[in-house]
DNA sequence: CCCCAGTCCTGCGGGC
DNA sequence: TGCCCGCAGGACTGGG
């Protein structure tokens, strides 16, 4: 499931194709039904191909690729979808080639094995509208803590809840908002209107730490093995959660207590009871 | 404003 | 051994 640290190593990873040309579009056929389009195929292909790639940015957890035109090519790949360079995780589920001349001449491509992913094309002032701040809060590694406090802290919803609404920060997804929430030593279900400062300052610090840290390790790949780099690699961030999908193991900070796993607005969410106590007790307390 | 359940979708693993 | 069902959850939508 790719969240910012996965997003943005996919980012990285295309980054090369700053500068190349757009010389086809192809939909294989590969695939039972094809990706979400919009506009149509026919409309996709008459404005990107000829046009040359500006720059590569990460919008939360969208791949945006700007085109010199200012009309953006935004890949959101949800649970399954990848950006890819190189050859994709099978043929099958490929959906989307953009084949591209100058500078190696790779073509970039987008897979989904679920096909929840979409694909768009954006003139600017759709940009906005759909993606605008209005949509999309501030990026999760350029919110400051105070703004990350101010955005939450009247809310009387759970803490865990609350980080994976895109509106209020843009960037964290299910598995990266437990494994913060470990980190900062805060109880998931702890109500963000009854934080206190001091932890409103531990979360945004171990935010800044796990995405960072997730970055460095080209993101996580679980253990079905969907998520890949832009040339097809596993990331190896895995190797270092701490709760998330290690229930009834013990806790490697605590080293007493044993991982919990509950369920949050229909999403599960990891936790150690003793590391993160409901009361208003800090880390290391 | 906020919350919940349903929707999309495929592969996998548990249970019988 | 084989089949079915539930689960994984990001973003969105409609109803309360």
């Amino acid at each position: 499931m790719p969240e910012l640290p996965e997003v943005e190593t996919m980012c990285r990873g295309i980054r090369p194709i700053v500068g190349s040309r757009v010389m086809q579009v192809v939909r294989p056929r590969s695939t039972k039904r094809p990706i979400a389009f919009s506009p149509g195929l026919p409309t996709f292909r008459r404005r990107t191909v000829g046009c040359s790639v500006a720059a590569v940015e990460r919008l939360g957890k969208r791949v945006v690729v700007r085109l010199d035109t200012q009309d953006a090519i935004v890949l959101e790949p949800r649970m399954t979808g990848l950006v890819l360079l190189a050859d994709p995780p099978t043929q099958e589920h490929l959906r989307l080639v953009i084949r591209l001349a100058g500078r190696g001449q790779r073509d970039l491509m987008f897979w989904d094995r679920r096909g929840l992913g979409t694909v768009r094309l954006l003139r600017p002032q759709q940009f906005d509208e759909q993606l605008g701040s209005g949509k999309l809060g501030p990026d999760a590694l350029s919110l400051s803590c105070e703004a990350l406090r101010a955005r939450l802290c009247a809310s009387r919803r759970e803490i865990k809840v609350a980080l994976l609404d895109q509106r209020a920060l843009a960037g964290v997804g299910n598995l990266y908002a437990s494994e913060i929430l470990h980190t900062a030593g805060v109880h998931p279900a702890r109500r963000c209107s009854g934080l206190s400062r001091e932890q409103w300052q531990q979360i945004h610090t171990a935010m800044l730490e796990i995405l960072q840290q997730a970055i460095r390790y080209e993101g996580s790949t679980l253990g079905d093995g969907t998520y890949r780099n832009a040339l097809n690699r596993r990331g190896s961030y895995q190797n270092h959660h701490r709760v998330y999908a290690r229930a009834g193991q013990p806790c490697g900070q605590c080293g007493v207590g044993t991982i919990e796993r509950t369920v949050q607005a229909q999403r599960a969410t990891f936790f150690c009871p003793r590391c993160q106590p409901r009361g208003r007790r800090t880390r290391h307390a």
